[in-house]
DNA sequence: CGCTTACTTGAGTCTGGTCAAACGGGGTGG
DNA sequence: CCACCCCGTTTGACCAGACTCAAGTAAGCG
């Protein structure tokens, strides 16, 4: 799934690299309106990015799973406009803000992977607006959970079988746009269209064909990719 | 507003730069599944990113305005997925993307520009989301309202009168995910509210700082920018 | 003058929200 | 072992925000 580095890309690296974090399952790893001094990347486990209203509505922007980059943000633009928190333990590869620019002067083609990522990321944003603008409520869960199964699948993140993905009705709605309750009646008629099966905090994949059908979404498109 | 060139770096550009590209107003730049040659910076006028579900629903992902790049997602990621409209008559700088891998070994400066400007757009994407799925329609016009014209007198582009924001009800609909009828209803409370007046297809600011508490938007909060 | 485009407005419907209550499994203290 | 609690999920009743349909106005243009 991910490219090949080079040798001496390799060894500055690990020079780049500070050290490993490991966090713990609902802990916050960065905090809207901190200038965080690290960067990172996800080694193992997931968790997602979240803003809230003053009022304290929350919506979950997107997930970040292996091989993605956290704090991206916060490094170039000064400070986080958003938070993230694991949804299961987590592995981070830590990496010092500070030495970003010395990779872009020594190593082009690192540089060009981090730019790769975030515009990867911003790809996955627009089609979660297209979701939360135009999709209706079954459209939206259908496309989500597709979605999060696609991704967990290409980077070999499972949870208890093959096809399931552990995360709360909570958590769906937090991302969905809508309601708790009526995310779960949602949720409840794609069960009843047998695409879905929820068993115990987390839902597992029947029909991903239809899941995708049903919300119109073309799956990911995505060749190889670069890793930090 | 935008920071200063070395002068190598403005060389540079020069040779990368292939030449400049005059659109009209409602003309389309890129079209999604497109794999263009080219990259482009906006050097005047201003348009929309936008996708399309199968069936014809419209969702406006973001708004490009003057130093905004277009067409990055494509050069790295292989296909558009998003088509590019001119809301305006447009001027674009061309650039050839297979030149790009050029630019981030010799010009590590440009290269983090770029990621600078990518991070940027992700920013905007994290609460247009924020947006969409939490707050409530007359909310997200108050935002969208307030944000757009931040951006645009930022960068100095102007409709008619200096608050003036040149759009149609149609176009803050799909921006809004909301339908055209119910943009209409919510757009006339913010005028009842005195928070703007409209005037012939567009919109003038009466008062940015209600706009701003309504939603609850913090503001821009951007410092000097990058320019390619 | 008739046509088109953009904006308005009202009526009725439906999707999704809110409130309230209950269920069921896992963990804990008695 | 049992009572209790907590969390996540489920359900029903009712309400409100947003959608659709339909029609009408106003300005611009050939």
């Amino acid at each position: 799934m991910f490219r090949d580095f080079e040798d001496q890309e390799l060894d500055f690296i690990s020079t780049f690299k500070t050290g490993e974090l490991s966090v713990e399952k609902g802990s916050t790893v960065l905090v809207e309106g901190n200038h965080s001094a690290h960067l990172y990347t996800v080694l193992s486990g997931w968790g997602f990015r979240y803003k809230l209203l003053p009022d304290g509505r929350r919506q979950i922007l997107n997930f970040v799973m292996p091989g993605d980059m956290i704090g991206l943000q916060g490094s170039l633009l000064g400070e986080m406009q958003h938070s993230v928190e694991a949804l299961s333990p987590m592995l981070l590869c830590v990496f010092e803000r500070d030495n970003l620019f010395g990779l872009y002067r020594k190593h082009p083609g690192l540089a060009f992977d981090i730019t790769w990522i975030a515009s990867r990321e911003e790809r996955m944003l627009d089609e979660n607006l297209l979701s939360l603008g135009r999709r209706s409520a079954i459209e939206r869960a259908a496309y989500l959970l597709a979605f999060i199964h696609s991704r967990a699948k290409s980077v070999g993140l499972k949870g208890g079988s093959p096809n399931e993905v552990a995360i709360s009705q909570q958590h769906i709605a937090d991302t969905l746009g809508l309601s708790l309750v009526h995310t779960n009646k949602t949720i409840r008629k794609l069960i009843d269209r047998k695409l879905i099966s929820w068993r115990d905090r987390g839902c597992e994949i029947a029909d991903l064909e239809g899941l995708m059908k049903l919300s119109g979404w073309e799956g990911l498109r995505e060749d190889k990719r670069p890793l930090l």
